[in-house]
DNA sequence: CTTATTTCCGTACCTCGGTACGGAGTCAAG
DNA sequence: CTTGACTCCGTACCGAGGTACGGAAATAAG
């Protein structure tokens, strides 16, 4: 049987989408990726969309979505009804945004540390911790200047 | 001795930023983590920058950092020369532009199915995946029919 | 002081996301 | 029809990122 781009072996498959074969056998078993079907006692046989949809999980790891969060993600690609849809997808979308402003703050910082080592030399610090602060969906402490940093004690 | 602000016991510190005691610990031995300087046979006492410190961790985690990566970004705010920090810096935040694409398409895709859910009743598919064709940074696929050893790798 | 919590530390163990292995079956070329 | 590459499947193992445990020491509370 001729290979072509709709007919992939696991082993093109995989090159074609940068992952290990056993990836795609482990992904199979998650059900990430449909176990294709394939006449009888034969091997079995990929398309494009097989390559598009481990390129899709790939990139969703990427930006720190767990494999369970991805197969939700995957679900609403491959339709579901819609109340049901509607809840996933609201969540996830919930959860895209949360990242992407923490990204944001992150992006900012670096830019301008980039920047700034650009011009100068010598010791730079970057405020990439200073850059989430906002986020802080956390109880804000604001004026604790209590003591020094450094409590003696003896034994 | 009193327990404020900027003197925190090690199960304040975790109660502070939400993670577990052993986990604060887990990130002292991987230096993610300063170890408190404390008089001899005394027990570890944190500040407000430790709860900051942790909450970064968890953000930068989110949007999929590994604690390695997370600590080279600590690195940038605790003060590096300028020359390392820019290569740093600047490769992060070639990451950080990667990963905010790939979350902006998913971003509009969700957005779009959610709009369309609240108007439509019964099945609906979300094009996720096809959100994520642009990016396509991958290898392009044209002169497989002969052989390829080696299967590609990437951890 | 006594007692009850915490902390400290090392070590063992757990889940997630894969990888590696090995023996049997499939398939295309020669 | 053989040969060599590829596929299939189960099972074992691996590194990352924690969690749990348990005994000894430090602290807080009464």
């Amino acid at each position: 049987m001729p290979e072509t781009f709709d007919n992939l072996t696991i082993g093109a498959l995989a090159q074609a989408a940068g992952v290990n074969v056993e990836t795609i056998r482990f992904y199979q078993r998650k059900a990430l990726l449909p176990e294709p079907q394939r006449a009888y006692g034969s091997i079995r046989r990929y398309t494009a969309a097989d390559v598009a949809r481990l390129r899709f999980v790939k990139s969703a790891q990427r930006i720190g979505f767990t494999l369970d969060e991805i197969a939700q993600l995957l679900q609403l690609d491959d339709g579901t009804q819609c109340s049901q849809a509607r809840t996933i997808a609201a969540s996830k979308l919930a959860d895209v945004r949360r990242r992407m402003a923490d990204l944001q703050r992150i992006e900012a910082a670096l830019a301008e540390l980039v920047e700034r080592c650009a011009t100068r030399r010598g010791k730079v610090s970057c405020p990439v911790i200073a850059s989430l602060q906002q986020s802080a969906s956390a109880p804000c402490i604001d004026h604790w200047r209590g003591q020094s940093p450094t409590p003696g004690r003896s034994p």
